[in-house]
DNA sequence: TGAATGATTTACT
DNA sequence: GTAAATCATTCAA
C-alpha cells in the first residue's frame, strides 16, 4: 500500500484551467486529507465541472456572489464545502481564474488509505458495511472525510486537505450531471466525468445518466 | 419575519 | 419505485 509520505500537493496551476478541463484531469488524481495525524486518502473517479455565471445548475449562475459562494469567486486551488438537503455536505474544487465562480464537485472516489476511519466516521450501518458504499456519493464522500462547512476556504495546494497526482483512467466517460433537471438546456451538457472502469460510482450507468 | 427549496441519502412498500 | 428526513440559504414582503 501506499504510504502518506509520498503524497505531494498538486500545484495551483493545475485549478488555474476551465471547470471541464480540471474535471477531467482530476478523475485518477488522488484526494487526501491529514486530520489529527490519521491520512485518509482515495482516488477520484466521478466529478462534475460548473462553469459559472452563465451555467444555471451553478450557485454562481447569474453572477449571484453571497455568503455562501464567496470562495468560488476567489482566486483557484480553494475548497468550496457547502451543506444542503440539511443533511449533506458537498466538496468542491474552485477552478479558472479569480474573478470566474467556477468549480468542480467531487461526487466519488475510491478508498486508500485510513478505510478503517472512514467506516467510523460514516457511522456503518450492516447495509453500507461494503467498502464500496463508503465513498460512492458527493454526502458520503465528505463524510467520510469528515469535511464539513469549517473546511470551507481551505487552500487545496497546502496540508491538511489537497489533491496528489495519480495515474490516469484508461476510459473516461462523459454524461449529463445528476440533480439538475431544472437547468433547462444546462442539464444536457455532458458535464460529468466518470472512471467507466470503476465499480465506485455514485449512479449506475442507466437511463437516467445517459451512460 | 416568514416561506420555499435544494449539486442527496436512506428506508420502506 | 416512491417518499421522507431536515436545515442553511435565499427571496419576497
Amino acid at each position: 500500500m501506499a504510504i502518506a509520505a509520498s503524497f505531494a500537493p498538486l500545484p495551483r496551476s493545475f485549478y488555474a484551467r476551465p471547470a471541464d478541463v480540471v474535471a477531467k484531469d482530476a478523475l485518477g488524481k488522488i484526494l487526501v486529507f491529514e486530520r489529527e495525524g490519521v491520512s485518509l486518502a482515495g482516488r477520484i473517479v466521478e466529478v462534475e465541472a460548473y462553469l459559472g455565471i452563465r451555467d444555471r445548475a451553478a450557485h454562481s449562475f447569474g453572477g449571484r456572489r453571497t455568503a455562501r459562494n464567496e470562495v468560488m469567486w476567489g482566486p483557484p486551488g480553494f475548497a468550496y464545502v457547502f451543506f444542503i438537503y440539511g443533511m449533506h455536505f458537498h466538496l468542491n474544487l474552485v477552478t479558472d481564474a479569480e474573478g470566474l465562480p467556477c468549480a468542480v464537485l467531487l461526487r466519488a472516489v475510491e478508498p486508500i488509505l485510513g478505510e478503517e476511519v472512514m467506516r467510523v466516521l460514516r457511522g456503518t450501518t450492516s447495509k453500507s458495511a461494503k467498502a464500496m458504499l463508503l465513498t460512492n456519493g458527493p454526502g458520503k464522500l465528505c463524510q467520510a472525510f469528515g469535511i464539513s462547512r469549517a473546511h470551507n476556504g481551505l487552500d487545496l495546494c497546502t496540508k491538511p486537505l489537497y489533491l496528489s497526482a495519480g495515474d490516469v483512467p484508461r476510459h473516461i466517460k462523459s454524461c449529463a450531471r445528476i440533480g439538475v433537471e431544472y437547468a433547462g438546456s444546462w442539464a444536457k451538457r455532458l458535464l460529468r466525468f466518470v472512471d467507466s472502469d470503476s465499480r465506485y460510482l455514485s449512479v449506475r450507468p442507466g437511463r437516467r445518466t445517459g451512460c
